[in-house]
DNA sequence: TCTATACATACCGGCGTTCGGTATGTAAAT
DNA sequence: ATTTACATACCGAACGCCGGTATGTATAGA
């Protein structure tokens, strides 16, 4: 195949078919072959010229997953007309009514039969999101008073996974109804922590998303 | 090596190493013949004789690891002399005092990154330890009283999630004082679900498996 | 003695990775 | 405008190791 004048087209290249790949049949499951296979001409030498290694296609393929999403993250967070308990509940309901999830959701990737991919958002989330976005927001709401903790990282941390692993439908592989369940549950939770900032749209929301789940899967 | 009489501690022997092994290496980084040279002897026949793969062993020592946790899990459930909060608060109790714990900890596995076998362990907490031990002590606390909940299911799952998972340093790599926010934090969420189960002695034990932690990591 | 079991050994296909090489781009020197 | 020098994009054969299997052999128990 001739040179391509601009890499990163084969680049993303690359990270479409793996993402796809890794989707559908898991990390472990797809080899550099595989993926050789689904990207018309391309050769290995393509692969290792831009990645250092398969699980560097990991890491580069959960980035690009998490990015938009961070993107939005950095947007609320950095936001000043808002305060602590507002911007996560903006938070909440952005991440879970944004379309794109949709897609997501349709593609319907089992990641309770994924460990690496799974791992991947989980590190992602814990060691990224959790104090680079939601630390912040739990900072601010302790000095604006709107949220009451003594152990801010710790409730960051907490908040994040349950929200983001815990509630997801393709990590636990859950039915509508399970989701339901999860998100009561999840409402009390931060009841608890004096924070009702759970309404019934996004309830209806994350009801919609855990049916696309099971009607794609 | 001759045959062996009894063929089981062949069995313990495997499992034995390969405990060790994905420990220290990961379950990703250690090969068959990684266990074999550590086997004294033995051969890969005699693995693949009692082991269908190596996932199999993988299986087999998170089963060894956790069972010794739920034979505790079913003694408490299937006691008749106490509410289904008292067994809550007993099983939290006996999974953080009890010295096996110390041993583990030397150990100082960083799961942080073995995402198999830290997803082997999920698993088994996720879609056995959740529905099998904590779900029908929850079910007998709405029954008898001591606790309200309408989503068993799935506050059970969220407990042992949070319990097991999200507070093992382990898993986590967290500091004796990151360990002690999270289990106050913990301590006000089981408040939050009105369960006050959570006492100084446990919080003191907590904070001593985590130094053991750090001194072996 | 016969059979089932507990291993040993030789081997296989596939894997991730490496590496020598080529083709094509760019930028500065001539 | 052309040459030179180098960087980048890509190719594909080869390597070493890995998980797994097929087959052989010795021994324990019946």
């Amino acid at each position: 195949m001739a040179r391509n004048k601009h890499p990163e087209e084969t680049v993303n290249l690359i990270l479409d078919v793996a993402f796809r790949l890794f989707m559908e049949k898991g990390y472990e499951h797809t080899s550099i072959q595989d993926i050789i296979n689904h990207l018309g001409g391309l050769s290995k030498g393509a692969i290792y010229h831009h990645f250092k290694s398969k699980e560097d296609i990991l890491v580069a393929v959960t980035e690009r997953i998490t990015a938009e999403s961070n993107d939005m993250l950095t947007v609320i967070r950095d936001r000043t007309d808002l305060t602590g308990r507002e911007k996560l509940k903006m938070i909440f309901k952005e991440s879970i009514l944004r379309p794109v999830q949709d897609d997501i959701f349709t593609v319907a990737p089992d990641l309770s039969k994924n460990p690496r991919l799974l791992f991947s958002i989980f590190h992602e989330t814990v060691k990224e999101v959790a104090p680079d976005y939601i630390l912040p927001i739990i900072e601010q709401g302790r000095s604006d008073g709107t949220i009451q903790t003594d152990y801010p990282a710790a409730l960051a941390e907490l908040i994040i996974c349950v929200a983001n692993i815990w509630m997801n439908p393709m990590i636990f592989d859950n039915t509508a109804e399970e989701s339901y369940g999860k998100f009561m549950v999840f409402r009390q939770m931060m009841k608890g922590f004096g924070l009702d900032i759970v309404d019934d749209e996004m309830l209806g929301r994350l009801q919609e998303l855990a049916v696309i789940y099971q009607e794609n899967k």
